[in-house]
DNA sequence: GCGACAG
DNA sequence: ATCTTGTCGC
C-alpha cells in the first residue's frame, strides 16, 4: 500500500490514517542509540514554500554529523488532525538525502497522541521504518494534570480512557513538551529519550537544532526573494 | 449546535 | 506556522 499518497479530500486523508494506525508499534525501547536525528518543518508567511530540515546528531556528544534542508512548494492546507499530508511529503525526501541513517528521531508534532492515533511522526514511523518519537509543543487531544515545575516531571496524557503520551517539563519553570511514540518505541522510552536529549532548552536538541536549519534557509530565501510591499 | 484544534 | 522589540523574571 501506498503509505503517503496525495488525497483526494479530507475523507480519504482521514480513511487512510484509520487504515494506517493499526501497523504503529508503540512499545518498545531503545539501550543506546548512538545517532539520534530532529526533524521540523518552517513554512512561509503564505504557505506556499516550505523547508524541511533533518539534523542527524551522535549521542551522548550531541554534535551534528549531518544535515540536510529541503525547499519545496507546500500544497496539502494546514488541517488540525491532517498534519502530516501536508509536513511529510518534505520531511521524507529530506531523510532520503541523509548521507547517514540516524537510530532515532525526534519530530516536532504528535506521535500517537492524535485522534485517530497517527499523528506527523507516527506517520513518519512507518514512511522511513525508524523509531520515531513525536515531541509537540502543546496538545492536540487528550486530557492531563499540571505536571511539576521541576525538569523532569511529568504527568500522563490521556485521550479516551487510554495513555497516549506524556506531558513532560523539559526545563524549569517553561512550559511542557507532549510526547508520544511514533512509532517502534514506547511510551516511557520515548519521554527518557526526549529527556536525555535536552540540554538547557525546552525543546530536544535534535528538534532545536532542525528548526534553526530549517529557519536559516528560510532567511536566505527572503533575502534573495524580498517580499512585496505596498507604499 | 458548540467548542477544540500539532504546525 | 508566521508577524516582531523590548521587557520582565530567574
Amino acid at each position: 500500500m501506498k503509505l503517503l499518497p496525495v488525497p483526494e479530500n479530507t475523507a480519504g486523508a482521514v480513511a487512510l490514517q484509520k487504515m494506517l494506525a493499526c501497523r504503529i508499534i508503540s512499545r518498545g525501547d531503545l539501550i543506546s542509540p548512538g545517532l539520534i536525528a530532529g526533524a521540523d518543518v518552517s513554512v512561509n508567511r503564505f504557505g506556499k514554500i516550505g523547508w524541511a530540515a533533518v539534523v542527524v546528531l551522535n549521542y551522548p556528544g550531541l554534535d551534528i554529523e549531518d544535515a540536510v534542508v529541503v525547499e519545496r512548494e507546500v500544497t496539502f492546507p494546514y488541517v488540525p488532525g491532517l498534519l502530516s499530508f501536508r509536513e511529510l511529503p518534505l520531511i521524507v525526501s529530506a531523510f532520503e538525502k541523509l548521507r547517514i541513517k540516524p537510530d532515532l528521531v525526534i519530530m516536532d508534532g504528535q506521535g500517537i497522541a492524535h485522534p485517530r492515533r497517527l499523528g506527523l511522526a507516527a506517520h513518519l514511523g512507518l514512511v522511513i521504518e525508524t523509531p520515531v518519537i513525536g515531541c509537540a509543543k502543546s496538545r492536540l487531544c487528550g486530557e492531563y494534570r499540571e505536571p511539576g515545575t521541576i525538569k523532569g516531571d511529568s504527568e500522563p496524557l490521556i485521550y479516551k480512557g487510554e495513555t497516549v503520551g506524556t506531558v513532560l517539563r523539559t526545563r524549569d519553570g517553561v512550559r511542557p513538551v507532549f510526547v508520544s511514540p511514533g512509532h517502534r518505541i514506547g511510551i516511557n522510552s520515548a519521554s527518557k529519550w526526549v529527556l536525555n536529549t535536552c540540554r538547557g532548552y525546552r525543546l530536544p536538541e535534535p528538534i532545536r537544532q532542525a528548526h534553526l536549519a530549517a529557519g536559516r534557509h528560510r532567511i536566505e530565501y527572503n533575502i534573495g526573494n524580498p517580499p512585496v510591499r505596498r507604499t
